[in-house]
DNA sequence: ACAAAAGTGTTGTGGCTACACCCATGC
DNA sequence: GCATGGGTGTAGCCACAACACTTTTGT
């Protein structure tokens, strides 16, 4: 934008007619991940058509002429999880994919985006003749179109998000305990974490999580009941919850 | 992506034809920050034409057939700005914008772009019959369109990114010193930094900037003269360089 | 001599890592 | 009792903010 619209000459860029070409596609891609028995997943489709027929693709589809791209992705995220509440769920935008040629039928331009959920349910596939599944993430490869790399992307996002927001409760069910989120980082990060000290960090955090008066459960059948949290009001952390040391890199 | 083409029916997600309804046009939009004088300046173009006419805008385009958003975001970078060597230049993808009704006239998604330009020259307008102008960051105000926002939300992200990564280098000339690079993150951020630590935390920073052996320069016509840095190798920041105390403080 | 800007040293506090240790529950 | 997971305490190290101080230039 700012530049005039096509078929107007004064933009100096070049002469642009939107009818002298084919009209761009614009589409949004999800990567969609949850937690299932402490390992990450993320939902796949599988594609029935050619290109890519047989492969899996991270879901998505087109933009309706008036909804944005944020709204079609809510959208297709209700249909391919078949969850009903998906007004309240956290949805980042994660960047958009515009390299012609990324789908060889025609020109496509993608907003990708990313949802975390609770473990969710299982069975899948919407009204959509394509089937829906859960994949562990490390078995989702070779994924068509540029869907590998839209997926490293959304897991490089998501890890920083762990780091600076409270992104990490959208992982757990509405009343979880610290054992859990805990395991989220451990997840995502595929780092273990001192217990002690990340109970302190996350406590310390300014509205991150709040205590469920009564709350407690037991976790893995044995062991002290925890005591259970909701996910607090804050956004952002405060202080962040850094990852154990990253390399410093001299090259 | 990961739907099917339009006008086919197995998507399942209510049939979309690309031929029913306009198209979709697609955008970059600019935000080309600078730093002249010790304050922050981004660079904006009048429009000739409604709507918004005579308002201020950041620098943008469409996307010519066979180029990426970053292609499109480069070549008008280098239209605005009249610089030749644009191809060594950090743009980072910002966000896109996609609510309808953001152009008046017809469904526009924009890709947003950030570009960081060390003080640059002061005569633009390329080609083109809009004047082109860099105006101090805090009288950018009632811009055309949403660029408001965009603006807004560049800000926001220049200041994350010099927490973490290297991005402050963009704003200084091949050689600089550590006080002109100190005023790059005053600027951006709004807060006056502590030299002393300042210089300690960037020179520990693993290839944050590298030493010119003989180099010396004078500042302010007076004082000692500094040594000259150049960018160094890393592009991430190891420690993070982080701002003075954002609130939520334990104590 | 003085001002101005670069650069170095030092000290105290706070945070964080890495543990040891106690608690509550199922088997 | 023992294993398992939740939760608390603490000692030492290290990073960093704050500020005093030295150095090198221009006027």
């Amino acid at each position: 934008m700012g530049g005039e619209l096509p078929r107007e000459e004064h933009d100096g860029h070049g002469t642009y007619d939107k009818y002298a070409h084919e009209p761009f596609a614009v589409t949004v891609d999800l990567a969609v991940l949850t937690l299932r028995g402490g390992t990450l997943h993320v939902l796949l489709v599988e594609r029935g058509q050619e290109p890519y027929a047989g492969r899996w693709a991270l879901p998505g589809g087109f933009l309706l002429p008036d909804e944005s791209a944020e709204d079609a992705a809510r959208r297709e995220l209700a249909e391919e999880t078949g969850l009903a509440d998906v007004s309240g769920l956290r949805l980042e935008q994660l960047r958009t994919y515009s390299e012609p040629g990324r789908d060889p039928r025609m020109r496509v331009v993608s907003v990708a985006f990313t949802a975390l959920l609770p473990d969710a349910p299982e069975a899948h596939g919407g009204g959509d003749a394509a089937q829906a599944r859960w994949v562990p993430y490390d078995e989702a490869r070779e994924l068509a179109f540029d869907h590998d790399r839209i997926l490293a992307d959304a897991r490089t996002r998501i890890g920083d998000r762990l780091e600076n927001t409270c992104a990490a409760t959208a992982f757990c069910p509405p009343e979880f305990t610290l054992g859990e989120l805990q395991q989220v980082y451990e997840a995502v990060w595929g780092t273990p974490l001192d217990r002690p000290n990340f109970r302190r960090k996350v406590l310390a955090a300014p509205g991150f999580v709040a205590p469920v008066p009564g709350g407690a459960r037991l976790t893995g059948g044995r062991g002290k009941p925890a005591a259970l949290y909701r996910a607090g009001p804050a956004a952002t952390l405060h202080p962040p919850l850094l990852r154990p040391q990253r390399e410093g890199r001299t090259t």
